[in-house]
DNA sequence: TTGTAGGCGTTATCAG
DNA sequence: CTGATAACGCCTACAA
């Protein structure tokens, strides 16, 4: 690859002269430029951006540790990042954590030495106080799709509880009394919050909350069948379930269609996350939408204003919303 | 951040020593190593990748430009290019082109500056001639999921023909005679391939090609239920429709439930790629799979035989594999 | 086994 | 407006 040097030769001036056209510094007489990007044309020449870092200690990049590159989940939110980091000059690298601490560490490790100018953490096993010493180390690191306390003003988050409540109380509404709950993994917040914001509902409404409605399931692939029959085994009744997310809710379709029962006939069950997919089931689920492009736009924005020194006074919290499809239904009978 | 004259400073010792305990290199004393591994700890050193690259200019990451960094295509690609390549430690920076030629141009430039090792395109918009000449100028790009004949050896593809064979016969198997198609745009090779693949099938059965039974529709979300829409508007009679994506085919799924009809009741019909929703879809799809992991893990395998300077002598040709679920059917009556 | 010193490709300061 | 030249942080002969 051609450097500056072969290029300023090429066009019969000195580096930095050449530097200065790359860098559209406007001292440049006219006829220099035009020399110079002729010959940058004719050698194909790119700006080594590993020596523009090392001498500007900018690297105009940021990094971001996800679960996965793939998945529903993931993808959307790198999408919107990428989209105005881009437009701002920056540029994405993305790393995957699978949700496992070696794994989490040495990502960020390798972002670091990438020397990006901000960090996006999407991270799972990481503990809190991991967490929280990382970024007192370095103020550019973000922390997406979880609360911590004491990085309050460096958060992105969910309002998890609201969205179990607003699951429950949707069916409520429609006339549910007898309702259970699928939740995520209890060791993660959100599954917690969640579950309290079911909770929140049936106390509002007067409905006493009966913990044999209540099972703990997976948040992955099939985690959603074995939690859902296991409900149906326990010998309760119920008219509706709200579950942890979709996943888990497909794992409710697909007890019921083993008995060839239909979700919304005898049982109505509500999502959460509202993954691209969940409107090509039959029936269309009825689910709470986690506004996950929203989050990476704002966290993109929040990034950018931080390198460009604006204080961030305080983090973002997002609030679900309710969509209402085909898999909810007023109770029979 | 520390640089590696503080820790050489602190360990008292010179910067050669510091480096060369970085590198593994053991020609150094076990007194001075174990001094040096403190000094990093307590400093928390991070060496400097820009300054690393530059010296040994060798960056240790591959790029790839995608079409975007979201949706259920791409992930999984990216998700098993990651893996095989961080083994090795090499580390992967996506970017995405959004299948617009300028946005490609840009990405590859930003990889190019990068100084990435390898770079994996998996483009749409641009076009062969430019794909070759930049294949000419660096030895170290590769093409996926697309063929290039004069590139062929730094090719991964589908042989998409087969997939299309394969979804017809396996109709054509069932009884099917009067089989519809509704492809891809045909500006794109594959879904030509895939068209040519139904012919094939049909002709070796002894089926007439009618031209009314093939429909050109959209890859994208609802581009398959225009499609299907059009296809049912026209005045002929079929059976079992063969799709050119499993979006396509969701197409059908919402035309036939508007008349209350279930896929493989009156008319089968069969996918293609396999995306990972489409069983969660009732019926369960019918469709040709993909391997978009298996392509990622061959993709970055390539890559790395090619920078330990193994001569690729030629592409690699994926089949695609026919997955029967409940979509399909003998033909009624 | 260790240290010295030159070089990697840019930027930026400072004279001209 | 232009050109030397000293950083930037690290690697790697070459010498000791």
């Amino acid at each position: 690859m051609a450097t500056i040097k072969e290029v300023s030769d090429l066009a019969g001036v000195s580096q930095a002269t050449v530097s200065r056209v790359m860098n559209g510094n406007n001292k440049v007489s006219e006829i220099n430029r035009e020399r110079v990007m002729a010959a940058m044309d004719k050698l194909g020449y790119q700006p080594n951006s590993f020596a523009q870092a090392l001498a500007t200690n900018r690297s105009y990049s940021v990094g971001i540790v996800v679960g996965t590159l793939s998945g529903p989940f993931y993808g959307p939110m790198m999408h919107s990042i990428e989209s105005v980091l881009r437009n701002e000059g920056q540029h994405l690298i993305a790393t995957s954590g699978h949700d496992d601490l070696e794994q989490e560490r040495d990502a960020i490790r390798f972002l670091n030495s990438r020397r990006v100018d901000a960090i996006l953490l999407v991270v799972q096993a990481m503990g809190d106080d991991e967490l929280i010493e990382m970024c007192q180390r370095n103020p550019n690191i973000f922390v997406l799709n979880r609360y911590v306390p004491e990085l309050a003003n460096r958060c992105i988050y969910l309002n998890n509880e609201l969205g179990g409540y607003l699951a429950t109380k949707h069916l409520i509404d429609l006339g549910h009394t007898k309702i259970a709950s699928i939740t995520g993994p209890l060791v993660h917040l959100d599954a917690r919050e969640r579950l309290q914001g079911y909770r929140n509902a049936l106390n509002e409404a007067g409905i006493e909350y009966d913990a044999q409605l209540v099972v703990e399931g997976l948040y992955q692939e099939d985690g959603g069948n074995k939690a859902a029959a296991k409900l149906f085994q326990r010998d309760v009744e119920f008219t509706g379930v709200v579950c942890g997310n979709d996943n888990i809710a497909i794992g409710v379709y697909d007890i019921l269609s083993l008995d060839n029962e239909s979700p919304a006939e005898r049982i109505s069950v509500v999502g959460y996350d509202d993954m691209f997919y969940s409107r090509y089931l039959r029936p269309k689920m009825t689910t709470i939408r986690f506004p996950i492009e929203e989050m990476g736009t704002i966290a993109a924005n929040m990034v950018l204003q931080n390198l460009s020194n604006v204080d961030l006074v305080k983090g973002v919290q997002l609030e679900p919303q309710l969509i209402v499809r085909e898999s909810s239904a007023p109770p029979v009978g």
